[in-house]
DNA sequence: GCCAACGTTGGC
DNA sequence: GCCAACGTTGGC
């Protein structure tokens, strides 16, 4: 069955422009040093899965675009990089410890969902997103939510 | 195994 | 830029 996600990026780092800039409009997500985040990644997210794009310390923050994941989990290889900043000294090839899926832009929203609106809306009050200090930089969207942020993004 | 100290995230 | 919430580290 098809999943959803959310993917948090600072877009100071990493935003929509820049996905879009990318070779192919894909690109490879990797830097998340997270566990539980690591962990869905390495597990959960599959080929064909349906990403949102969110730009966090935006503002406001929004969900601007979707995206489809390309490539299932493997080994991040900045981990194994010392001129990365992600570089972990404690990985090893044979045991990486982090991974990264690649993920393809599909389109920009017409108007970005933003944060204080899904606030507002009780439909998407158990949003992960939306929880108390919910930091995770990846997380489960349900089908639901998904289809409820794709009719606000069309304006 | 506890927990204080520290570093990071991310909304505001 | 601030700071609350959270995750990780490391001494004991």
């Amino acid at each position: 069955m098809r999943r959803y996600w959310l993917f948090k990026s600072d877009p100071e780092t990493f935003g929509l422009d820049d996905l879009e800039g990318s070779p192919g409009r894909e690109t490879c997500w990797d830097g998340v040093r997270n566990y539980q985040a690591r962990n869905l990644l390495r597990d959960e997210v599959q080929v064909g899965d349906g990403v949102l794009f969110y730009h966090s310390r935006a503002k406001p923050p929004a969900v601007v675009a979707t995206a489809r994941v390309v490539r299932k989990g493997y080994p991040d290889p900045t981990q194994f990089d010392p001129r990365e900043p992600g570089h972990d000294p404690r990985s090893k090839p044979e045991e990486p410890r982090w991974y990264a899926v690649d993920i393809r832009l599909e389109k920009r929203l017409r108007k970005p969902v933003e944060l204080p609106e899904m606030r507002r809306l009780p439909a998407l009050e158990s949003m992960v997103l939306l929880h108390k200090g919910s930091r995770l930089s990846i997380q489960p969207v349900t089908k639901e939510e998904w289809s409820m942020i794709l009719r606000l993004g069309r304006g």
